[in-house]
DNA sequence: TCTATCAATGCAGTTTTTTGCAAGTTTTTT
DNA sequence: AAAAAACTTGCAAAAAACTGCATTGATAGA
């Protein structure tokens, strides 16, 4: 038997079943443990596969990046994410929201870094699913076509078993007086929910929606321990923040 | 023998047979090897065929080159796909499985249908979601970095707390004796909670996979209602499912 | 007819590739 | 913490490939 169709053979398994084992291709070709090793590596090398401990893993669908590439004003949302980032640290135990500015926040998670992480957005949970040594954990419940997260009673409750070290939220609008405020009446008793479940929470803003609101209310703004923006934190936009019990960066 | 004619005899052989050995050909041309092996290089240098180590493929045989973009036996698995529609009605609540097959059923459901879709997988959701009036209730749990589905305990008991009318699922292998089984013991506990989840079980499986068996087993083949290959339900290859009580489709 | 030319072929010696094995280490499982 | 499985590295035998060279045989021109 060619090595070629040695490898052919085993990426037709790989792709048939997802996965295979090193010694099960070895028996099934009647060749030594070492041929399917050597055969796999190359293969894992070329991009035909994932080698892993003991067999092999389809590339599948993993790949396919959902990179977006018109998301509003993304410098200002990846300055924040990396200034969001500074607050990981190995093994952290944290909760990320939905939206462009935490999705942008999940892009920048280091590959090296591990994690625990609990989302609701099926975007996050699917971009930090590439990275190997995050641990994701997905809220499930009814899923929101605009938004990608899980909304409604089931997610709620989810939350509310769980508790994290502090966790990364958006607002559709945030003001130094009214606090965070909401369009939408399901996203708002998610939030709270959210913030009920964590010892600390972040929140990811950018500057253009300082001083607004809306109709629904998710919490005062000392509910929150820390707001991240894309301005330094003594610029005058924040003045009228500062004189609340808030970390700012 | 005309070298022209050495060279038209080789190349029927590897389009025959999509592989030759040199020593083969050596032997049943009656010609040294050094021969054959300049006539291989030649044809190789014409793109006739491609030069191995040890012989010769054919073009054709060389799939490398789709497999990373494309899925693989998508036309089959599109095929099962549109069979497997023919089941949903207005107003159905069933669960689909992760899988590349689940996920083609998934893109071809149409706009116009209002269903309710259980799932684990992350890219079936994504699809889902795009479906306006489909209602996709996602099942939380750990996310399983290689199939990019909820696994675990989590999930298996959110499992528990629902019941639909019938469940489209996947399998690494599938026996008409041994049943369902798959390579990872997770997986298994899992597509069990789903079986049991659903008043009726529906097998979505490309014809490779009959006759293949694994470690693990998930369920006997009487666990299933309806299976749907690529096949018709006439072929020989399904001779063996017949005996059983299911429905081919 | 004879001979120089040249492609085609086969052979011998050397190099490269492939493969399996063994010893020692790392990773995973129990 | 021990045991089992998987991985790494180095090595050696075998197969295949390459190189240079000699032989063959066909062919064109003297």
């Amino acid at each position: 038997m060619l090595k070629e169709e040695r490898q052919q053979t085993i990426l037709n398994e790989v792709e048939l079943h997802n996965r295979i084992l090193l010694t099960d291709i070895a028996e099934t070709l009647d060749v030594s443990i070492d041929t399917v090793r050597r055969d796999v590596k190359e293969l894992d090398s070329e991009q035909k596969l994932r080698k892993v401990h003991g067999g092999a893993i389809s590339l599948g669908f993993t790949t396919s990046s959902t990179r977006n590439t018109n998301i509003y004003a993304l410098a200002e949302k990846t300055r924040i994410a990396e200034k969001a980032l500074s607050l990981l640290k190995e093994g952290s135990v944290f909760f990320v929201d939905g939206g462009t500015t935490c999705l942008e926040l999940a892009r920048l998670i280091p590959a090296d870094l591990e994690l625990t992480c609990f989302t609701l957005s099926l975007p996050v949970a699917m971009e930090l699913s590439s990275k190997p040594k995050v641990t994701v954990i997905f809220i499930g419940g009814q899923i929101s076509k605009d938004a990608q997260i899980s909304i409604g009673a089931n997610a709620i409750h989810n939350l509310s078993e769980i508790k994290v070290d502090f966790s990364f939220i958006g607002t559709g609008y945030v003001d130094s007086q009214y606090g965070l405020t909401e369009f939408d009446w399901d996203i708002v008793q998610l939030k709270k929910a959210v913030i009920k479940s964590a010892k600390k929470t972040v929140l990811l803003c950018i500057s253009e929606k300082l001083n607004s609101q809306h109709r629904y209310k998710t919490c005062d703004l000392n509910a929150i321990n820390t707001m991240i923006t894309e301005l330094e934190p003594e610029n005058d936009l924040l003045k009228s923040f500062r004189s609340h019990d808030i970390r700012l960066l």
